[in-house]
DNA sequence: ACCTGAACACCGTTCAAGT
DNA sequence: ACCTGAACACCGTTCAAGT
């Protein structure tokens, strides 16, 4: 273990993290494993197949999270989906880069694998929406239709902050505030001022 | 007119509608315009000062369309919402990567023009949102929590349908459904299924 | 199998020099 | 003012060659 392959992805997972995207040059991989800048293609068919490992990954702990969500109390089902999203949205906050990577990178080849992965994660996301659905009685919209609405609104609001565009000077509020707004407004309760 | 420098931002436009934000080399830009590669460096800092000029325009654009749907019949506030927000949809598919330059990119240098042109719209985009919560009598709510929250929604659904990643296999909706379920939600009518 | 070193065709950016 | 050509320090990627 700790084989090259993995030690080229934990370079490439600590780049992200320190520099962004643009940091993760396939020369910077090499080097912090301290091989040649030619080795990686020996593990990978590109720099682009090298970053769609890493959200590969990142989509299965994700789909880990919301799965260990959904095995906590089925009483409590709305704290389990606010809970799963406040891990979305932490993960969000300190991993930008690998969260753009997953979410919000049309330029990333789509693998199966990554494919796979990614609707493993939104299956795992479904479930927690129909559960918090059906013990609440959010009533009047499809468990589908309502999985895209806190989807869309969660990522949106997420990548709003994420990009500056939501900044004070806008008015706009945090992702929690955002999603607390929608929760509300679903489970017909006045919205809080 | 058509100085060199508006020749160049037009070449930027042309780059990254045809090829993406990759498409747009400085060397490219200055070939389209049968200038040397060095040129633009005389007009713009940078790269990244290019590619801000053209999302400062497209916010400048993106603001007379929401202003110009302010001034529709005061009546029909929903519809001037609904249309302002399927001029922004059509834009973010028939221009993708400069959609992602203005709502999605973290990298793009925070110029003051960029800064006040962004502002400007989301101001635009507020009003619309403040009228139609008036005449519809969306209550509950408060007028800057309610457009933070189409704010981000709109956006979460673009960006996630554009990065592919709501694909028929995970059953998500089209933009157009997910912002319909929303605002039937507000209006407390029954949400279609 | 895995790794190396040289090489190719690009980049963004800088700079001295021209008109 | 505006433009040019050469140059520098990077990239991703390929390839012949080594162990």
């Amino acid at each position: 273990m700790d084989s090259t392959k993995a030690r080229l992805v934990a370079a490439a997972v600590a780049l992200l993290d320190a520099g962004g995207a643009k940091a993760v040059t396939i020369r910077a991989v090499a080097e912090r494993c301290e091989v040649s800048h030619n080795t990686p293609y020996k593990h990978f068919d590109g720099r682009n197949d090298l970053l769609a490992t890493v959200a590969t990954n990142d989509f299965e702990s994700l789909r880990a999270a919301f799965e260990a969500a959904s095995f906590e109390d089925g009483a409590r089902s709305r704290s389990s989906l606010t809970g799963a999203l406040e891990t979305l949205i932490a993960f969000s906050r300190e991993h930008e880069a690998r969260y753009r990577l997953m979410f919000s990178d049309n330029e990333l080849s789509a693998t199966p694998a990554l494919e796979i992965a990614a609707l493993a994660s939104f299956q795992a996301f479904r479930l927690l929406v129909s559960r918090y659905q059906h013990q609440v009685g959010v009533t009047g919209i499809g468990e589908v239709e309502l999985t895209g609405l806190v989807y869309a609104t969660c990522h949106g609001a997420i990548d709003l902050e994420a990009s500056g565009r939501a900044a004070g000077s806008k008015g706009l509020l945090s992702v929690e505030s955002t999603l607390q707004n929608l929760f509300d407004l679903l489970e017909h309760r006045p919205i809080r001022s």
